[in-house]
DNA sequence: ACCGTCATACGAAAATAGTCGTATATTCGG
DNA sequence: CCGAATATACGACTATTTTCGTATGACGGT
């Protein structure tokens, strides 16, 4: 096994995730304010710490504590962990039928898709026909 | 607003709502037989029943106390619920575009599509081109 | 009528998640 | 050198979720 890691965020340490997905690498101080500005979390600074701390510690994020100011990145592959999250949600949602799931996602009204990712799915989609 | 409800079920209250959702009515032992039988929980039945019960104070299921033996079933939509979830997580996971999960959803190696799935996958793309 | 089986009710422990207060150390401007 | 600002560490409190033990009542066979 390559990944020997069962990873399962949670909704919080998803949300910090993202922002060091999209960063690359963030300190606390950054993370925090990006949770403040760009969205639905408003916590004391301490907690975006700790979520952290607890995060280094269970290996989903890897830090640089060489200087005062540590500098985090995460650990785990975007990717992998769409999927494995995408995988749990077919098996306990959708009956573990990913069709059932793509037909959903494909319908939200709130969330289109354009003509463009049409047909990038489209291409998918021959691809795996064959 | 035609749902008031913010249902977020947990993981699960998931599982007996795919159970309640398959079977329509069903009570805790045939659910709770069929957590153990099918996957991958090996509880104990009072903790199902405990799980239930929580959920009809919910208002995720609803029950027919009339007899001794009650009757359960979901009281959530089921599109409704997929839906909701879904949005939650193309948000919290795939940045807001639902191509990205779709694309995810399809690549999944431990949950393969088969053909009829893809070419049901497939007209529902064409009518959603034109 | 009695007993074993099966049902619900209920309380509460155990596990997990999220929150923050406070202590302490480092840095920097003056 | 001193104090304000900023960093991490750490313990603890709260809330939620999951789990089960035990009590109690109903049913069915003998």
């Amino acid at each position: 096994m390559s990944s020997p890691k069962l990873i399962k965020p949670t909704e919080s340490e998803l949300e910090i995730l993202q922002i060091l997905w999209t960063k690359g690498i963030a300190t606390v101080r950054e993370v925090h304010e990006e949770l403040a500005n760009s969205n639905l979390k408003d916590v004391g600074y301490t907690t975006t710490l700790k979520l952290m701390q607890i995060m280094n510690e269970k290996g989903i994020v890897k830090r640089d504590d060489s200087m005062r100011t540590h500098i985090y990145q995460a650990a785990v592959n975007k990717e992998k962990t769409q999927k494995h999250l995408l995988g749990k949600m077919i098996d306990n949602l959708f009956g573990g039928s990913p069709t059932q799931l793509v037909i959903q996602a494909l319908g939200d009204e709130s969330h289109k898709a354009s003509r463009e990712e049409l047909d990038k799915i489209q291409s998918l989609l021959d691809s795996l026909k064959k």
